[in-house]
DNA sequence: AAACCGTAAGTAAACGTTTTCAACTAAGGC
DNA sequence: GCCTTAGTTGAAAACGTTTACTTACGGTTT
């Protein structure tokens, strides 16, 4: 003690080779073996209140702290999840990312972000690494309904808790976290029924897409139960991005019966219908009613508010974790499918057909 | 084999136990050492063209993937970073996290994500739960200027390599990557000045970051060169949320001498002063010039689309990792500070005084 | 008094790699 | 023919924990 400080002094900044303090240390201090201070560690088996004591103390002192790779080794758990969505710069997984984080931590767990751009090589890059790091689950945010890679997954490792948020896969039965998009897309279709419209345009997302399916069933269903007919030139699919929203809304729109209305497959496409009218020169929703689907940021931000279907991107993110927690602690697979309910909410952007004199 | 073609027969889904290979199965399959496998897994040492391909072969056969938490374990390398960030729903740390997390994977590294809220007892657990489960790296995108949880760890972690991103931390010195905030409030006070305002507000974030601090000073000096008085009553601090520029927004145009334009801390504050124009009957940018600052994606969203100022926000995160990764492969810190010049995107948001009646 | 039990703590194996060390071979130089 | 050396391999230690097993002790029960 007395030698080291000298040393410090002569040296000034000495090379901090500062050797990580392990329970080893500990148990040398606290005069005592290894396997007490793991069990005191763990408060698991017995242990003397006084060796508990004297152990805590020299944790203190030493201020030790458990080498989580070492636990992983022995344990096989990591309390890391791994998390693959196509992009965080989207704002929708951002806002369902932050969800997800937020509650895997209170559950004690990180999450290890992967974009993939909805490229099933770089997924698969990712879910490789993922499973060598021994992570304990993989929560899928993929619109992907084909996804081989899970099949994959789910062979060689049927015990792994893995869980869908916001989509199917095509002949996999896993657990699932949805919102209904078919009533979602029925609900939209609907309330732009009801201000009047008849002729109501729908540009979706991937064809491929669960989400984009689903919602354009709705919207199909809406027309029929109402009686109205179905014009195909005026469903357009795409991708859920304002560029996409915005090359199909021209298209759209620059035609001489064009629809009175849009149901945008989400609120990014949303955007776009708006970019693309203000350049033909409509106004929304006087001209045009637009309805989006997920009730981002976008949706409030944009002028008018965007009326849209609210998908609760928070509760589905928090629920998909839980019940990842849940089967980890439970060590059972549930295959469970749990639907939330979207809901409509109002803003400015959609208006009767009456206010088109 | 033959046995176990049988059992499955017979009783058709058997438990599948499964047990991992490891490099003791390709060890045996291969009739060599373990030592020999990892040898030719890592081709380090010598090995013989013949062994090589044996063991290539087991490996194959097998579908051996090497085990990354043992590798841990000896190697004290995780090829993980830890990313801490105040929000990720914020678009701006969307964007940047994208950035980092694609780099970050080319270079062979994962990031595990962290949402702080700004809160310096969040950010703790975090640190702590980063380091026990021992990242190759952090990097720190908070704006506090007064973090001393960066400190303490750069004191019980001397060599860890560290760097932030976008902000500067008081008595610390570590590698850095910024933008160049002061040039950025310079700039975009000089465009409006330049247009012919004289009235002209700041909204600013946190007044503890960084950036907000800089960007004022920016805005002071270009009106101290222009000779235009400072009016304190037009200078409001808040926080980087499209809230906050509503807020005060409201407040500044409330005024009988509102300014005519107002530089908005970043986009996000700037959308907050649209909304807060549209209420009060001003028309952007007839009635007042908005410019903001970072360009992201909101800047083009809005109608008129925002004049900004635009941070390379994905240029940065790029360096940042690759700092990062330097530093780790070279083993040694450069404590360097980067700095981006930030640019001035003109849409049309700004208008020249004139305009006004 | 023998057998049993609950509590307490230590020894050593295990987890799956990498790496040091030692052992051995074959070839080349003298 | 001996020494050196480069090439090739295996045994075993190491990384920092957890845990199965063992030992020990004092107190009950029979």
């Amino acid at each position: 003690m007395h030698i080291r400080k000298r040393f410090h002094k002569l040296f000034g900044e000495v090379k901090n080779v500062e050797k990580t303090v392990t329970i080893k240390d500990v148990a040398r201090k606290a005069n005592v073996s290894i396997s007490t201070v793991s069990r005191v560690l763990n408060n698991s088996g017995y242990t003397s209140a006084s060796v508990k004591e004297k152990v805590n103390k020299a944790v203190d002192e030493l201020k030790f702290q458990k080498n989580m790779v070492a636990t992983a080794m022995i344990k096989k758990q990591t309390s890391t999840f791994g998390l693959i969505i196509p992009d965080i710069k989207n704002i929708f997984y951002g806002e369902l990312t932050r969800a997800i984080e937020d509650k895997a931590h209170q559950h004690g767990f990180n999450v290890i972000l992967c974009n993939t751009d909805n490229n099933l090589e770089k997924e698969k890059e990712y879910l490789n690494f993922l499973l060598r790091k021994g992570i304990d689950g993989i929560i899928f945010s993929t619109p992907e309904i084909n996804d081989r890679n899970i099949r994959e997954v789910m062979k060689s490792r049927p015990d792994l808790p893995m869980v869908i948020l916001g989509s199917k896969v095509q002949n996999v039965r896993l657990d699932e976290v949805l919102v209904d998009n078919f009533d979602g897309g029925y609900t939209a279709t609907e309330h732009l029924i009801d201000l009047g419209h008849e002729r109501i345009g729908y540009i979706g997302g991937q064809q491929d897409s669960y989400a984009t399916l689903e919602r354009l069933k709705g919207f199909k269903a809406a027309l029929e139960e109402r009686g109205l007919p179905l014009d195909k030139k005026h469903i357009k699919l795409d991708e859920f991005k304002i560029h996409s929203g915005y090359e199909k809304g021209k298209e759209i729109l620059a035609k001489k019966d064009r629809p009175t209305a849009i149901f945008a497959g989400n609120d990014a496409i949303a955007v776009g219908v708006y970019k693309a009218a203000r350049e033909v020169g409509l106004k929304i929703p006087e001209d045009l009613s637009v309805i989006g689907f997920d009730d981002s940021q976008f949706a409030e931000i944009v002028d008018p508010g965007l009326t849209t279907i609210r998908t609760p991107i928070a509760e589905m993110g928090e629920k998909t974790v839980e019940l990842a927690v849940q089967i980890i602690k439970e060590n059972k697979n549930f295959k469970e499918s749990i639907m939330f309910p979207p809901t409509l909410v109002e803003r400015a952007s959609t208006a009767s057909i009456k206010k088109v004199h």
